[in-house]
DNA sequence: CGCCTTTGACCTGCGC
DNA sequence: GCGCAGGTCAAAGGCG
């Protein structure tokens, strides 16, 4: 009885090592997605300041060239011949007058409210029009739009917050019914730690146009790449953390890597057990 | 009971 | 002025 009361403590140990190594696992991993959080939240704030003065340059412009301006996208759902909205005449519609940023990328804005669109890849079995995002919404309205009959547009507002002014729409893409186009209006004027919107089962990717080709982001630091870092000596962490930081550089000198980076870390981090999120 | 979805009706802006 | 299309409203019903 006493060996094998010795033996159970025995074991007691290990696995309070075992935990602790566990844990201290864990904490890297923390440590490496708030870097990573940190850097995309500097980025971002750049790019916002960025994407002001683009505006700017661009309502300036407007009085050269009205043109510019008011010329609608059709750009929008990858394969670069749909038409998520798709404007007869693009001067005088009300609904979309967009004006592209970036023509490699999927985010448009409108001139007058600041909308960005999400490409979502979901499974294509799969024909909710829920788009998890980390907000809560209430859908408000279904429509069957004439650009694309076989698939309705859901319409949601934001019901996290009584006064929140978002919007969002949602409507399968035409020629991939395994995408959803997501489209936002507006901004939340209430806390939530996730803005790019984290896809806890969806794959929110971005899209090239000219490829139809997803970059899909996997942020996962598994425990078995920290125990593969362990086998390094701890002391090396400056070291670590000095190519962490030549990651994220590279990482943060791509825009289009950006925005898809934040919504993979999102996702990391919402997958994170709770005591883990900062 | 509260929240959400569904769905038909209604509203609004635009083109002809 | 009329018709069309997108967007919104609101009653009814479902669900946890």
């Amino acid at each position: 009885m006493e060996y094998s009361d010795h033996s159970s403590s025995k074991d007691k140990g290990s696995k309070l090592d075992h935990q602790a190594a566990d844990l201290q696992c864990v904490r890297k991993e923390n440590q490496a997605l708030r870097f990573l959080l940190e850097a995309m939240s500097s980025k971002y704030s750049r790019l916002e300041a960025h994407l002001q003065l683009i505006q700017l340059q661009l309502r300036q412009s407007t009085h050269d060239h009205p043109q510019i301006i008011s010329s609608t996208t059709t750009t929008t759902t990858g394969s670069g011949s749909s038409s998520y909205h798709h404007d007869k005449d693009p001067t005088s519609n009300k609904r979309a007058r967009t004006t592209t940023i970036d023509h490699h990328h999927q985010y448009q804005f409108l001139e007058a409210n600041k909308t960005s669109q999400f490409l979502v890849r979901t499974d294509s079995k799969d024909n909710s029009l829920i788009v998890k995002d980390g907000y809560q919404w209430r859908k408000y309205g279904q429509k069957v739009t004439k650009d694309n009959p076989s698939s309705p547009r859901a319409y949601y507002r934001c019901s996290m917050a009584p006064t929140c002014p978002v919007k969002k729409k949602v409507q399968r893409c035409m020629h991939d019914k395994s995408v959803l186009v997501a489209t936002y209006e507006g901004h939340h004027n209430h806390d939530n730690s996730l803005v790019f919107g984290s896809a806890a089962n969806n794959d929110i990717t971005t899209m090239r146009r000219s490829t139809m080709e997803p970059i899909t982001l996997d942020l996962t630091l598994s425990a078995s790449n920290a125990s593969q870092e362990e086998s390094t000596p701890s002391a090396s962490s400056c070291e670590n953390n000095e190519k962490l930081q030549e990651y994220v550089a590279s990482f943060t000198k791509d825009p289009n890597f950006t925005l898809a980076l934040a919504a993979a870390v999102a996702r990391s981090i919402k997958s994170a057990p709770p005591a883990l999120n900062p």
